[in-house]
DNA sequence: TGCCAGGCCCTCTTTAGGGCCTT
């Protein structure tokens, strides 16, 4: 049995072909890499073939084509082989609750069910880059000055990229909240509390962590 | 790109409206 790092995480981005899966827009890429121990250790990337043509503005925002898009493999044998990477995962995306929409429309259509964990790199870098321009994938990655892995609106770019931005928001609460011990739960958390709190939330985990480190009696 | 979605979050708010973010 493989035994995975207790902080492993896959961060992942789908390309689309829009905005709502309601609307029958589908997922065309997919990107996504796994993070052991603060470092990317596997990768996953695959166009699928949606069986429904993509706009303009999809091939202009993505660079990806109907012509690419026909020579794919079609979606539901990408998803299937996706499904099992990220299988007992935590997963991180930017914007999360959008790509948390298509994972489950996409395999509701596989007759499977996602009950993975899910944390938004967005949420958290609104509370921990306040002063940030925007909180746009490229423009934390210009803030932070993040490497520039792949390009922007594909999917593995956006998920290596997000990574980074995951690795750098751990390293950055570490340094500003001299909080060192942040588990993926904590993240979650963090992304529920209102912007104004992240101060007081950090202070509350280190005085609940001294306690519990206090011998009894 | 436009406003066809959904959720977060701010403010000229909470009995609402609009910007940001994802494709």
């Amino acid at each position: 049995m493989t035994t995975r790092p207790a902080n492993s995480v896959v961060v992942f981005d789908f390309e689309t072909s829009g905005l709502s899966p309601a609307q029958g827009h589908r997922t065309i890429e997919v990107g996504a890499v796994l993070l052991e121990n603060g470092r990317i250790t596997d990768r996953f990337q695959a166009l699928m073939n949606p069986g429904i043509r993509i706009d303009n503005f999809i091939e202009n925002y993505t660079g990806i084509t109907n012509a690419m898009l026909a020579d794919a493999e079609p979606a539901a044998v990408v998803m299937s082989r996706f499904s099992d990477f990220i299988e007992g995962h935590n997963l991180v995306a930017h914007n999360a609750s959008f790509d948390q929409r298509f994972l489950q429309a996409e395999l509701q259509r596989l007759q499977r069910t996602s009950r993975h964990a899910f944390s938004c790199s967005l949420l958290a870098a609104r509370r921990i880059y306040q002063t940030a321009p925007g909180h746009s994938l490229a423009a934390l990655v210009a803030f932070k000055q993040l490497p520039q892995e792949g390009d922007f609106h594909r999917a593995l770019g956006d998920a290596q990229m997000t990574a980074h931005l995951w690795l750098a928001l751990l390293d950055d609460i570490h340094r500003g909240y001299q909080f060192s011990d942040m588990t993926f739960a904590t993240m979650q958390q963090l992304t529920t509390i209102p912007k104004r709190s992240v101060l007081p939330f950090f202070q509350a985990l280190r005085r609940q962590k001294e306690a519990q480190s206090l011998p009894a009696g």
